[in-house]
DNA sequence: TAGATTGTTAATCGATTAACAATC
DNA sequence: TAGATTGTTAATCGATTAACAATC
């Protein structure tokens, strides 16, 4: 068994007294992470403070939704005044767990592996992106993005060995499930799936699924429904 | 101007006269783009004909919801037998607008430019990406997986010449806003916005978002929460 | 104090679930 | 006919909106 993230303080106590986690609204989390994303920038851009109002415009939520939202992490504005950007970073990041850090192997170094590995924000974000794995000889023991990539047969052990939690899947649709299948059994606690393909469940597994040609017919949709 | 899809018959009759489009709920369209995914799946293995049961079962959702999702598209099953999968397809690709043929720009040729060049996936549903711009004259004027890499300076020009309809944007985030503003400019309806920043809105323009590094932070608050 | 903005309530809206009559 | 499965209803659950008292 591999996967817990690790952090200075203890990962699992709650350092504050503030009311916790407990079953968040899906449709609540998808926001703070872009509330997250655009109080980074505004604190960037030198701003200390924010209100609802100003936040739900940047992102075009209303600000009533803005602040049900940051209740969930518990009371944190003041009246009269709004929301401190900093402490409403922090809490959002430890409420969603990303200022643990965080281990990802990236498997299948094809075009779209290629690209996650050069892709910037995973690193900005805390994640570590560790190792990539590929079938493909052609392209292992080579460094991508200063990336090794490494063949198939070592997923098991370099997860174990470098305490992994989190795989990102990019491999071809018809070697998802059986790769799946090894990051789960190699204590992997979360994988991040690119092929288009239901995933088979695994306990004490997440996943999250990126879809790039559904995306875009959601897009298309979008389209011909608007008028 | 440019943008309108094309097919043999007119886009935007309905050839028959089902209950259409008005207004379908968000997490039904969701869905239905996946059921097409699982259905044609279903059709590549010889079946026929498929069941809320079975086709819930493939997704993890209810049955219920199958039978209430697919009636958004009219009445589509036959009691006692369940759905023929060849028209649920059709009717579900015709409500999404994937029959029309629809012609994509990709703004921004990088690492993730390069892999979503190399997609198979948006051709596999019909989309044609005719052309690839970006700002770096060393990567310009070649063909990357069969499709060509063109300066910046001819965005206006080729999207209205090959009356290109869609764009995905994966430039940095910097450069978003104003790519995002020349393609509404120039008549593109919908963008599948890669850049982890919300776009300005523009009339007659649809996004959709594509944030990975947000998507790893869900996968984080799915495991934190878990437990 | 006066103006601004939160936290929270009650009302509305939307989505899911369970159940079952209709019917192939 | 008997078994299976849809289409649809009513009940429940969850999320959003509007409003406003509390308070900085």
């Amino acid at each position: 068994m591999a996967a817990e993230p690790t952090q200075g303080d203890s990962s699992q106590e709650l350092p504050s007294g503030i009311a916790i986690n407990s079953s968040i609204p899906p449709a609540t989390v998808a926001r703070l992470i872009l509330y997250a994303r655009e109080l980074s920038r505004l604190r960037r851009e030198g701003e200390s403070h924010v209100s609802s109002k100003l936040l739900g415009q940047l992102l075009s939520v209303s600000d009533a939704v803005v602040r049900r939202d940051v209740n969930h992490l518990g009371s944190m504005g003041q009246r009269g005044v709004g929301y401190e950007i900093g402490p409403l970073i922090g809490q959002i990041r430890q409420t969603m767990g990303t200022n643990l850090s965080w281990k990802v192997a990236l498997i299948g170094a094809g075009s779209l592996g290629n690209a996650l590995m050069r892709y910037r924000g995973f690193d900005e974000q805390g994640f570590q992106l560790v190792a990539a794995f590929d079938t493909d000889p052609a392209i292992c023991s080579r460094n991508i993005g200063g990336i090794p990539v490494l063949p198939l047969e070592q997923l098991e052990s370099t997860i174990v060995a470098e305490a992994v939690s989190l795989a990102i899947l990019a491999v071809p649709v018809d070697a998802a499930d059986a790769v799946a299948k090894r990051l789960a059994a190699s204590g992997v606690v979360g994988i991040l799936n690119f092929a288009p393909r239901t995933l088979p469940k695994f306990p004490g597994v997440c996943v999250v699924n990126v879809d790039l040609a559904s995306e875009l017919q959601q897009l298309t949709f979008a389209v011909v429904s608007q008028k």
